[in-house]
DNA sequence: TCCTTGTCAAGAGCACTGCTCTCGATTTTA
DNA sequence: TAAAATCGAGAGCAGTGCTCTTGACAAGGA
């Protein structure tokens, strides 16, 4: 990491870290929104107008933290999909229970990147690669029970139509040789688990389906169903 | 509306619906955080201060703002629902357009609702009634059809345990003898549809399933098809 | 009709924010 | 060693939510 260069080089490094370990820190207990640079200044021990320096503006800092919480979310469930099952279910349901358990253990940085845009913000092209380390996992997934025989569907499921075709194909670059009429369903269930996910986070299911471990298990399971792993 | 009352009163009324509209323009162009009470007060061509004798903080008028939006969407439902279909089907895929519309007609206050919730703001019990029309209306939609004979699940689909039962229990108020294998359904199904708006809108389907029309109507037909809808 | 009471907009002011610019001091590079 | 790049500190600008006080006005009872 701090391989040769000067120490001025160091420092630096060293401080930008600093800087997003304050930012990651105020962002835990106060909101994505209120995050003040000031105040990480502040806790900082320096004066507001040196962070500058190291954060052209308050936008940039945020990218940082949006590119490390997918970096985070994306390691989570890698290393959830990494370990030895008997059956790709169990890998699926795995990734999935992660999901959700680093969601709720990081609320915030969650918000961050699976909540409303922030306003007058523009997600940079730098987001893009790691946002996509998560659906890839468990696209990997599907794609390799399609390899071993594991996928079968119980139902007819259409054959996508319209300019889904196309579209599936950029994601069959990633699980080769599955079916359009499979990924498409995978597609769906990926936005069911967020959409659980934020639903659970942001309150949407207090009064009914909260506490939603029960529900969430359930869910993954007949949506890892739907998808054809039985 | 203005029935009887001392001019001050009705004065009054007007005068905080059009603060409301004027943050509701304002929210369109920004967005929900940087929506500013001052900015407000200076189109409207008074003073800040004078703002507050309407809406005690920001905060309140934020939840004026929330309130309003769930109705909205809950009137699009409603009105979606309102006419005449040959199928339950047809209903269902009219309400979920309603919904996808509305929320890309009104992307600001959709993410008002749906979003990341406000930092520091925590959601008043005035919220929940009008939060649960949309719902409601689904419900609704399959309670009939499940009254008429059309449902007809084709896979097997397993009966909720653990904490379920209960919870369903809450959700069978409004949906009276359908079975809960069938309301879990409808719940997951309902996750699926607003995770997948707020994909669509937050950009996390850009360079996949963008544009999403196709893939919209696609899962709103298999979710249908997944909750007995054929 | 007068007059008290309550409501109102206005203005000043506080503490905070993101951000810019300048100024010396220090470090790196040539 | 001298020039160039980088750094933290400080002042300052324009904006924010919110509070408090002041004086004007309208409503309703005596």
């Amino acid at each position: 990491m701090n391989a040769g260069r000067t120490a001025r080089e160091r420092a630096r490094a060293e401080l930008t870290e600093e800087i997003k370990a304050a930012a990651r820190r105020q962002l835990a207990t106060e909101g994505a929104e209120s995050l003040s640079l000031r105040a990480i200044s502040r806790e900082l021990g320096m004066v507001s107008s040196a962070l500058y320096r190291y954060f052209p503006s308050r936008d940039d800092l945020l990218t940082a933290l949006i590119i490390d919480a997918y970096d985070a979310l994306g390691m989570a469930a890698e290393s959830a999909a990494a370990k030895d099952y008997e059956h790709p279910l169990q890998a699926w349901l795995a990734v999935c229970a992660a999901l959700r358990e680093w969601a709720r253990t990081n609320p915030h940085e969650y918000a961050l990147i699976y909540g409303s845009p922030i306003s007058g913000y523009q997600a940079p092209q730098a987001t893009v690669e790691p946002a996509a380390r998560t659906p890839i996992v468990l696209l990997r997934i599907v794609s390799q029970a399609h390899a071993e025989g594991w996928l079968k569907l119980l139902d007819d499921a259409p054959e996508p139509t319209g300019k889904l075709p196309e579209q599936l194909d950029v994601i069959a670059e990633i699980a080769p040789g599955v079916p359009h009429r499979i990924l498409l369903r995978v597609v769906i269930a990926w936005t069911q688990l967020f959409g659980m996910i934020s639903f659970e986070l942001f309150g949407q299911l207090v009064g009914t389906m909260d506490p939603a471990d029960d529900f969430y298990d359930a869910a993954t399971r007949q949506m890892a169903k739907f998808i054809g792993l039985s």
